[in-house]
DNA sequence: GAGGTGCGATAGCTTCTGTCTATGGCCGAA
DNA sequence: TTCGGCCATAGACAGAAGCTATCGCACCTC
């Protein structure tokens, strides 16, 4: 009963409902329009859902139908990327991934991609090189690297970016500096302690986004003290030169401790990125695989909070 | 080109991955031998990809054919489902889903939940009931709730349970409290005021689980206060009562704030649970949907700390 | 209201292909 | 050597997917 659905049908479906109508939709099938409208009727038939419901100016969609419309959307696309894939695994063609990363990725992240490229790409090798974002993004555009794990922000019409990590952005400092007895660090405070910044040709954008986002709670720090790595930053933090903006989640050194800024919710973002014109032959299904996740996921996305008040559910007692 | 792999084609790559034989396979496909054979032959050829290496004794998957292999495993499995549960829309047959929850279960978490549902089967009613985990296991078995969005732990062998949030557990207290001032609370500190608790029937096995890890930071606490809603252990806290221990994303009043415990790293955790023989139809499809979720998740999964920590425990809120 | 237009359904025929049975080749164990 | 297990090949056949031609229906225009 399940096996009447082949992917013939789901692909079908979904360009009967992209056109709205059997005609255009075998039109662009390259089919002719009752050959299609056998299929689906024989389909329809057979799964006991009625998917379309034909009217004289094209079909509507049933709700049941829109499940199975969603459905073959998804599977046509995945299934075509997966042979995809697996053609250049088989063709040995799939040359050694090379991701690049900032040092200011947590590891964790690195490690996960390292994981889900093992699982999906099983045998297919990596390889990894550090190095600053601007070179990074250079090396991709030069095509000596295919993707990068880089912290946000990335613009150009020129990269693919998924959001893969995100942490709160907090102040770094002493853990016996005064300051620390706060929960909280005030921005007029930080304004005078803030000195240690990233290295601002490592991530231009970056840099300037921070200053940006500085100046909007009023603080215009003097930039005294560039490091190019996290430990850097905390060797810098640690020997007395000022406080820095690291990632939360960054190990830390026992003698540092961090705090959140007062009033702001700031958080440093991490993102998969590679050219819109991927070149090899794993990034659709690697990117497939991050969308599934941010997609709709259930909780875990603070983000969410939009909608606070619009909940209002059947409550049974 | 794609268009040659059809579903067909992944069932029969399923069985024959599974058998480890082609005759098998045939067998259990109610199917001649031959046929198998001319159909994966002409697959392989067609899309160029080997899948399987024939034996005298039988066969090996190559590489590229288990990624084909675990795609069409999955992709048959979510044909299947997606198909029923469509039917089961189709027909009206689909009740409303009876879900349950536990007043300590962030709005987010259903609200989440509620949108993926309205997604998955759209037009189809949901009634939310709360109620507190003991009761709403026992409704479960009664089936009068089809599923449930818990505090974790739940275990026994009936339910299928899912983790779908996480945040960390905190110590929550008025924001007068001296305590307060200070960036984590020490268990010796914790000890003498931890006295709020909820109602142990409501669940006893978090209720147990929670005692046992604070017995092993050496905290045996005097139980004075039994709260039934977070409603009421912040009142009990604001009313100078005692301290409680709370999922640190529960909406706090003003006069309140939470703090970490020190050297622990302790998270409530929320999991998705319904009778593992489930009733529901659109049911599979629901864990499917979250399993693909939590699945190879790239970071954003902060509970994963557990290989960093062995003190981290899946608790209860 | 007559005729035109756009859309889907039906009918009948053709072609393709998935399946079958029968058989062959290969390898290892008895 | 022979037998048994396994997969591949060959040829026949039936069913299914496709095509063309045509119909029916609703709506629009004049």
């Amino acid at each position: 009963m399940f096996d009447l659905v082949e992917f013939r049908h789901l692909k079908y479906i979904a360009a009967i409902a992209e056109t709205g109508n059997f005609t255009r939709a075998a039109e662009r099938l390259f089919l002719a329009q009752p050959s299609l409208s056998k299929q689906i009727k024989e389909l329809e038939d057979g799964i006991g859902i009625q998917i379309f419901v034909r009217h004289h100016d094209g079909v509507r969609i049933t709700p049941a139908g829109q499940m199975i419309v969603s459905y073959a959307i998804e599977a046509v696309k995945a299934r075509n990327e997966i042979i995809q894939a697996a053609r250049a695994v088989h063709g040995g063609t799939i040359p050694a991934l090379r991701i690049g990363f900032s040092c200011f990725v947590q590891q964790d992240v690195l490690r996960s991609l390292r994981d889900a490229y093992a699982s999906l790409f099983p045998g297919c090798p990596m390889q990894f090189s550090g190095g600053d974002p601007a070179q990074i993004l250079r090396r991709m555009e030069e095509k000596s690297l295919d993707a990068a794990v880089l912290p946000l922000p990335i613009s150009g019409e020129q990269w693919t970016v998924d959001q893969v990590a995100s942490a709160p952005l907090a102040v770094c400092m002493r853990a016996d500096d005064p300051l620390a007895q706060q929960m909280e660090i005030q921005p007029s405070e930080l304004a005078k302690r803030l000195k240690i910044f990233r290295n601002p040709d490592a991530h231009p954008e970056a840099h300037a986004r921070l200053l940006e986002m500085l100046a909007e709670i009023g603080i215009e720090p003097e930039v005294s003290s560039l490091a190019t790595t996290p430990s850097d930053i905390q060797w810098m933090v640690q020997s007395g030169s000022g406080m820095a903006l690291i990632d939360q989640k960054t190990p830390l050194d026992q003698s540092l401790t961090t705090r959140p800024i007062a009033s702001v919710n700031w958080t440093a973002d991490t993102a998969f990125v590679h050219p819109v014109h991927a070149e090899h032959p794993s990034l659709p299904v690697l990117t497939r695989h991050f969308r599934k996740m941010n997609g709709i996921a259930p909780a875990k996305r603070t983000s969410r909070r939009k909608h606070a008040d619009d909940l209002q559910m059947t409550l049974l007692a």
